[in-house]
DNA sequence: TCAATTAGTATACTTTTAGTAACCTAGGAG
DNA sequence: CTCCTAGGTTACTAAAAGTATACTAATTGA
């Protein structure tokens, strides 16, 4: 992804080598981490597993609908884990992976940018 | 933006001490830089000032529109500056700001993040 | 027995976003 | 005059995101 050579022709046309076809990185990693809710789900799994409706509680601003799906892609995406813990009664973990771990440390450095210019 | 308490009462009913009412910080900070485009038009903008349809030409996925709503947020949260550089004929362009260029900082891991990981 | 919990799913609906394509005012080249 | 460029705007459509309510089935507690 590097510098983008725009060169003017005799003719005056611009024309712009390498264009970015598809999402570059930076999109593509918004798309997996950016959706809403999917970076503070993660953030509250940081360090213990917990319950969906734990979770539920905790996101009060979102519904139970949004949090399940995004639950669901994340497990897609390998960033957290969903564990059976029992049942009878049913009782369900999530858990960041490692993977997911991983990332907390971007999610990191984005809330401490929050922080330091008071968003 | 701590520990969250899960207390299990007598009753066995489950409370959450603090939950997150509004978003948590990095909700805020996606809602802000999150935007499908924005991540990728700062990135263009990182070392140098593009005009308007340069840029469009280099983010050939986004439609012009897109570009124009995303820079005008972009300008609203200071993370562009729009300098209007000649009229006859009009030339506008795009800078990243100094906050827009901190920003930048966080992406730079976010890029690393999907290229380590072959996202 | 009544009520509440668990982890969701189903349905219906509204709102927001994204995307397409055409159009606009201006200047400049041929 | 005609076509190209610049820097967008407007109108419309399609798809995604979000909300709200109800529902499941098994268990526990009063």
């Amino acid at each position: 992804m590097g510098k983008m050579k725009i060169t003017e022709g005799k003719n005056g046309k611009r024309i712009v080598e390498e264009p970015c076809e598809g999402p570059c990185p930076i999109e593509r990693g918004m798309r997996i981490v950016g959706g809403k809710w999917t970076g503070s789900i993660l953030w509250h799994l940081k360090d213990k597993p917990v319950r969906f409706n734990d979770l539920s509680r905790q996101l009060s601003g979102a519904s139970k609908k949004m949090i399940s799906q995004r639950l669901k892609e994340m497990e897609e995406n390998k960033l957290v884990i969903r564990k059976v813990v029992s049942d009878q009664p049913v009782a369900i973990t999530y858990e960041a992976s490692e993977f997911g771990k991983t990332a907390l440390k971007f999610l990191d450095e984005l809330q401490l940018w929050v922080n330091e210019n008071g968003l």
